[in-house]
DNA sequence: TTTAAATATTGGTATATTCATATATTTGAA
DNA sequence: TTCAAATATATGAATATACCAATATTTAAA
């Protein structure tokens, strides 16, 4: 759908704007995972569990390996999660910046 | 809203998850720019620009800064930039393994 | 071969997001 | 003061996204 480089990227900035996405980049950040483990982790019901890992997969942020009748998902590229890393260290930033607002008594 | 570290990172995922704001982002990335210098350099309408450039301030990515009638606006954080890039990264490293799957005839 | 377990997919609905048009606000100049 | 320029905001319509319930698929075991 998007063929340019600005687009593709939103694509891929898309799948981590997601609480439950996000939540199981995480999970899948210790290690590779069933989706059964997924599915206990993160407390999702199996079909929107699916479904989430569904547009992980096709966005290319995890990848998947079958065994008998389990799913296995593991992070496709390490260094997604460092960005994701990043981002929370911003968050982290704001907050501090904004206590310091509080206790300065700046505007 | 949201008071939890997860939904505030999700929050914050989500000021990226946009081809328009992505773009300011970059610009911004530049250095300090009127708003209607993004206006040229984006090309968009002059309310949805300030309708994106709301949501980037309420998100703190970007700050503003009056100065008469012309309001100016800046990275707030470049980490955020860096977590961009990362990302940007991580898109052209899943292109260059989709190559080397078409060159190798991997599956 | 059936059956059950694990996972994926589909279709419909509810919610969220984006964008445009129109209007408001602010500020400097005439 | 009025006026115009720069920017912001409100409202509604179109589109996209997320979720659930139900169903399909795959595989191993009975």
């Amino acid at each position: 759908m998007n063929d340019d480089l600005f687009g593709m990227h939103t694509e891929l900035c898309k799948t981590l704007a997601d609480k439950k996405r996000l939540k199981i980049l995480y999970l899948l950040g210790e290690g590779e995972k069933s989706v059964s483990e997924l599915a206990k982790q993160t407390g999702l019901r199996q079909a929107n569990l699916s479904q989430h890992l569904a547009i992980l997969r096709q966005k290319e942020v995890i990848a998947s390996r079958k065994e008998g009748t389990a799913v296995y998902y593991k992070i496709a590229f390490p260094k997604m999660v460092r960005a994701c890393n990043l981002i929370r260290e911003v968050l982290l930033e704001q907050i501090q910046s904004r206590q310091k607002m509080v206790r300065g008594g700046v505007k």
